[in-house]
DNA sequence: TTGTACGCGTTATCAG
DNA sequence: CTGATAACGCGTACAA
């Protein structure tokens, strides 16, 4: 800046201005200081911004997994009005172990963020602790079933499986398996897995017709593989309940190859909505979750937050859908 | 950090070296350090770290999409490497104009990456410009058709579409219909048009049945406003030829829908290699790209760079590979 | 409208 | 092994 100062002919201080458009400065001595930062490439250095105003303009977001086409959808949605707000979003793959969630945590929080977004939330004790120390607005999303450290914006999963297995015994069904997310513990699949539970025992339902987590693999295979496991288990199987779309194409596409009545013989629902569940014939009967709007609403809570409003509503529920589609 | 220093009765010096491992420090003062930084919940400020030390231990990436899924995977790639050499991968959206890349490259190069990743290369002269002032490491990506900055790591989309299309018409095909990606003149798409144009007219075939960019909406539905478009342009048309694998998995449904026998009228290819593209029947032909190797190779050739390796390679072709199924 | 002194939280350097 | 001091590049507060 010193460089741009002197190229332009004044002082550091006036080209500190210009950048920041504060305080007045003639429009004559702000091209001038826009010519010389352009010929030199000169970008202000945010590092020393943020020491000396104590103020970062940046929001981080810690996230599971990068290449999960769901939480980009969030992540897109999120970082569009940051963006146009002012804030620049340093994102951090917490992956799916609180070890790694509390490294993701306190290399974000030493760029000092003023605000935090945990996308698919599921602390440790260490993580949680630290970012509680850390003083700044938290959002947590996806998942609405355990009390929000700050505030919260997203669905109960386990109302949503919920809803869906009651939608399934109400056409009807009554050897209804579970195809479980092929994950150690994520709090998210296991809410789902309750709400399952609850609305299959409330009806006197079996419940141990499931593909456990810790078995087979993971993506449209395993639904490959919950067709043949289930219908081993119980050859009677009217319904396959899926935790995630993907699991749940899968299973259609496999019940397709062996001649399986979808939904006449088996029912196969999914969670997600994900754009191809409505491709594949006969459409995947699913939950919408609304992926973009829960960015949407965690920036409008920090943001809101952030501009000195206490929003009222700490939590906000974007609820979800059933999308009723040809397979059950 | 001279609160950490106080609370274990230490110098703010010892503290720093405690957190870095440098110099020599007592097993003892660094387990009262780590007490008080726990108890504390205290976390070092990357930003004045970065202003003494001129080292910001961040790497920036440009993305055109957070929500395109191979970005997500060739990101997901990126991520682990660097992070496990010590670097914060920094993101920005840079969107699809030249001047939201310029923005973005701006907003990031003020956090003083010591490298950046250009995710899906696409630059105006302005950014290109700063980019090169900026003096650090750049690795463009998922585009070897054009010279690169400094370093790059992708394949050429140009060849990838010739192979494609020259694959098509030696299984006899004659008219072939192309389908284009729905964006303002995107670099990568522009050049796989051009692959297949040239693979087309060596053969001396028609290569006006399109839908171009302009027209039409995205996804899956594109490939069933292609399928609609192109057989009214050539009721005899005998293959799609889709710029990528969402519009070739919409064309192989509405060819299923119409009852148009895939390949036997209509061949069907796309490029990306989705994971859906080998689900449904009878299989999607097209391109794997190695999303996830473009990004691993990235992160080694920065990481080696910083390490002060000179790499040999300073371009990496990734190479594809023509994944054939039974769509074509 | 523009300039000066000082401090932000850390690290490099040099001493002990 | 530990400490003191001076930067790092910018913004705040005040002055001109």
């Amino acid at each position: 800046m010193t460089d741009i100062a002197a190229a332009a002919g004044v002082s550091v201080m006036t080209v500190s201005r210009a950048y920041r458009n504060a305080g007045r400065v003639s429009e004559e001595t702000r091209t001038r200081i826009a010519e010389a930062a352009a010929r030199l490439g000169y970008v202000p250095n945010l590092a020393a911004a943020q020491l000396s105003s104590r103020r970062s303009r940046v929001i981080a977001a810690t996230i599971p997994s990068l290449s999960h086409s769901q939480f980009g959808l969030t992540l897109q949605a999120l970082s569009d009005p940051l963006r146009e707000a002012g804030y620049q979003l340093l994102l951090a793959d917490c992956g799916y172990s609180a070890e790694e969630e509390l490294r993701a945590v306190a290399t974000v929080l030493g760029h000092r963020p003023e605000g935090l977004v945990v996308i698919g939330v599921d602390h440790g004790e260490a993580a949680q602790s630290m970012i509680r120390q850390a003083g700044i607005p938290v959002v947590e999303t996806w998942d609405l079933d355990q009390p929000p450290l700050d505030m919260a914006a997203g669905f109960s999963n386990r109302a949503a499986a919920r809803r869906m297995a009651e939608y399934l015994i109400g056409t009807g069904r009554r050897r209804i398996g579970y195809v479980d997310f092929p994950a150690p513990v994520v709090r998210r699949f296991a809410e789902r897995r309750r709400g399952f539970v609850e609305a299959l025992e409330a009806a006197g339902l079996r419940v141990d017709l499931t593909l456990p987590a810790h078995e087979g693999v993971g993506g449209y295979a395993r639904g490959h593989q919950a067709v043949e496991k289930l219908l081993q288990l119980e050859p009677r199987l009217d319904a396959i309940f899926c935790a995630t779309d993907a699991h749940g194409i899968g299973a259609m596409l496999e019940c397709q190859r062996r001649g399986i009545d979808v939904p006449a013989q088996i029912a196969i629902t999914g969670i997600g909505d994900f754009d191809i569940a409505a491709e594949i014939p006969p459409g995947l009967t699913t939950v919408r979750l609304h992926a973009g709007e829960i960015g949407r609403s965690a920036a409008k809570l920090i943001i809101d937050r952030l501009a000195g409003a206490m929003p009222q509503e700490q939590v906000l529920d974007i609820g979800f859908e059933i999308i009723r589609r040809g397979s059950g």
